[in-house]
DNA sequence: TGCCATTTGGACCATACAGTCCTATCTTGG
DNA sequence: CCAAGATAGGACTGTATGGTCCAAATGGCA
């Protein structure tokens, strides 16, 4: 890829983490990247829309460098692994400031009913990320309760993470995601084997629950 | 507040929630609650922000009827009540086909970092959420957990849900949210005292956690 | 040298948008 | 019946937007 595609996708992605993709208009995309006009864009992308695609793929191929290769780490505990990327998940908000939140879960809030396109290519996204940790549960199971569904912890977890990112950027407070982030550590922990019988147990007071599990 | 006045907002809040804000022009509205023109629309209302600061606040409205209300139901068990309004929650999901998603979530996502006007008032609505949240908890403290942080727990609780129906819309199916909100379930009765001896020794297996509750 | 991708610069278009202004009718309660 | 608010209809402004088209210059590489 040149560098000059590069640029601009960068930029484009960060016009976007901040305002959303409709509000992000091409020309100030072109500002940010310092491309000459329009002519100079449209040489790169046919479309404001192909360049959204294209930063939604590279939002996630950075998100699988930084984050979800941590989740593959051979030399680590698999759920040590998945603690340390629950706190990688809070390391990027601090980076942020807690602003922008996630460039994944803002999309999918500003685009899934109104644009068939992306939301599809979202719902990749989402399915890589917990296809990640449906593989790390499975490298766990030893450890795991036995009727632990993989599928729908997967899921929770990165429901949970994106939820409190989101909140965390409302509030503009990075220990609602850090408070977040602790409590889903131990609802994991309540998935593994050393929990099992006390799980086995559990009378879900008043919660009106049997286990669906 | 006039006929009018309430048509145009529940017109508006419908396509705020299909669209998002920015996407939706006062021209659209006009059309949805069949104005005559501008004019009429700008009788009502001074500006198309002012617009979605009432829609925001409607659509809050409409939640603590329909939703928060059931956490203050005076008969019932706190515990129990908290389980009916995350039923409640997926109910009011499967009512639009798992579309829109959560008009507090989206406007999150939309506005919290370009618009502070919207970000405090968004701000506003979870932190009254989040204190209906704690009422309850405060009422269920003798079943609770001694270490219980009804701060932290009420925050996880509307961090999920929003994740949850985020995921929801993103993969268009309503079992995603169902999943979760059972698991939701799990983790609340992880607090509660039954469970206590149980938490007390949890291992937090691999998961390098000391319990920071 | 000559080709081709790159870069520059700008004109141009159709559409959309928030918001203003003006005028002329209704409708209704005092 | 009359004033005031509600409704109707439209013209208009200034700005932004995605996208197209064209012409010319620059650069590296075969």
């Amino acid at each position: 890829m040149s560098d000059r595609r590069a640029q601009i996708l960068d930029a484009a992605a960060t016009l976007i983490a901040e305002r959303g993709f409709t509000s992000t208009s091409v020309d100030d995309v072109i500002k940010q990247a310092r491309l000459s006009g329009k002519s100079h864009f449209y040489h790169y992308f046919k479309s404001k829309e192909e360049l959204g695609y294209e930063v939604l793929n590279r939002q996630f191929e950075r998100f699988a460098e930084r984050g979800l290769a941590i989740l593959r780490e051979p030399m680590i505990d698999p759920l040590e692994r998945l603690a340390l990327f629950i706190d990688a998940v809070v390391a990027l908000q601090v980076e942020h400031g807690a602003r922008r939140g996630s460039p994944f879960g803002n999309l999918a809030a500003e685009m899934a009913d109104a644009h068939e396109g992306f939301r599809v290519r979202i719902e990749a996204v989402f399915e890589r990320w917990a296809s990640q940790i449906r593989s790390l549960l499975w490298e766990a199971r030893p450890q795991l309760h036995d009727d632990v569904d993989a599928v729908r912890l997967s899921r929770f977890i990165i429901a949970a993470l994106e939820g409190a990112v989101l909140m965390t950027r409302v509030k503009r407070d990075i220990s609602v995601l850090e408070g977040i982030a602790a409590d889903l550590k131990r609802f994991v922990a309540m998935h593994t084997r050393d929990a099992a019988g006390i799980q086995a147990g559990f009378p879900m007071a008043g919660l009106g629950g049997r286990r669906e599990a």
